[in-house]
RNA sequence: GGUACCUUGGCCGAGUGGUUAGGCACCGGUCUGCAAAACCGUCUACAGCAGUUCGAAUCUGCUAGGAACCU
């Protein structure tokens, strides 16, 4: 049975890397599952493979959108679930590397089939937003899908929008479609994380910060600067020098939210992987041993 | 030497007699279509000492540290 390989670790941990050691070693592609580093214009500051990494592995998913292009953890698992048999033609195993946790869980675990929202109905509970706010949304979630509406965190904006979407879309609830359960695909799948003390992490962290900017993160970041609107741009990394640039916060305090934020976010990534038993967490000279024995 | 002033939890920062201000970080957590997103929980401090008071971060005195002006 064909198998897929998922290296991932919090941010900065150095999946990249390995990914590249493994993928070379074993002679296989390396699937990215990173949410930022699969738009172009961001190698900087998303920390994207080097050219040399690229040059040595073939990568997919990487720097092939526009900033304006829309990407959800959906299409990922629909285009990934549609790649990899290609690709096990040549190879019994293939890589994933990455660190955005939603895409790394659709691959493996799958998501429910969801209708696609169309843009009336976007536009329609954007509107319903700004007219009743969130109370209001809540108010109507509870009549179209009170099951739904008893389990979502009724703070959460993202979600109680996203689950009338789903309603209105579908004319039926949210709930409905939740199956809960994981896909069965028909491949072996391994999972790594990348073990490291946290204030090794978080040491890591800071000084790749400083080497970004070094690199010339805030070319990059200007660059883009008129498109910081986008979902794509709300981005560790990028919108601390777009308030740097709009003149809301110095230089050097834009740095060091970048650093935190790196932090923080490194946190979260932290916190969704150790609940999966199916990750283990090695250091990464283990996980490359096991792999190769 | 004189006058007036400041000192709040890891950081920022409100609060002039009587609920836990708040924010950020740390730590912990949620996560099924924008996820490097969005959201939640925890952390009870008032420089020290002695007073006044039923009750003090808030008033008084002294001590320590900081900082201003005058001679």
């Amino acid at each position: 049975m064909p198998e897929l390989i998922v290296i991932t670790g919090p941010t900065a941990s150095g999946k990249s890397q390995l990914a590249v050691d493994i993928a070379s070693r074993i002679g296989c592609d390396i699937i990215s599952a990173d949410s930022r580093q699969i738009y172009r214009g961001l190698p900087i500051g998303t920390a994207a493979p080097s050219p040399e990494q690229l040059a040595k592995v073939r990568h997919h998913f990487v720097s092939c959108l526009n900033l304006e292009e829309y990407y959800s953890a959906a299409r990922f698992e629909d285009e990934v679930m549609k790649l990899l048999p290609n690709l096990w033609h040549t190879n019994e195993r293939e890589v994933m590397c990455g660190g955005s946790m939603m895409y790394v869980q659709a691959v493996t675990k799958g998501l429910d089939q969801l209708p696609t929202i169309s843009e009336s109905v976007r536009k329609k509970v954007i509107d319903l937003y700004d007219q009743i706010g969130l109370d209001g949304l809540m108010a109507q979630l509870r009549i179209l899908d009170s099951e739904y509406a008893d389990k979502v965190d009724p703070h959460n904006t993202k979600r109680v929008m996203h689950a009338l979407e789903i309603c209105f879309e579908s004319g039926g609830t949210y709930s409905e479609l939740r199956t809960g359960t994981t896909r069965r695909r028909d491949f072996t799948i391994r999972q790594y994380a990348i073990d490291l003390p946290r204030d090794v992490l978080f040491d890591r962290i800071n000084a790749r910060v400083d080497a970004m900017i070094e690199a010339g993160l805030e070319d990059e970041a200007q660059r883009v600067y008129h498109l910081k609107h986008l979902n794509s741009l709300n981005t560790v990394g990028y919108k601390e020098l777009f308030a740097y640039f709009d003149g809301t916060m110095d230089r050097n305090t834009a740095i060091e939210r970048i650093k935190k934020n790196t932090r923080v976010y490194a946190k979260k990534q932290l916190t969704w992987l150790k609940r999966d038993p199916d990750v283990r967490f090695l250091p990464p000279e283990d996980i490359l041993a096991e792999i190769l024995a």
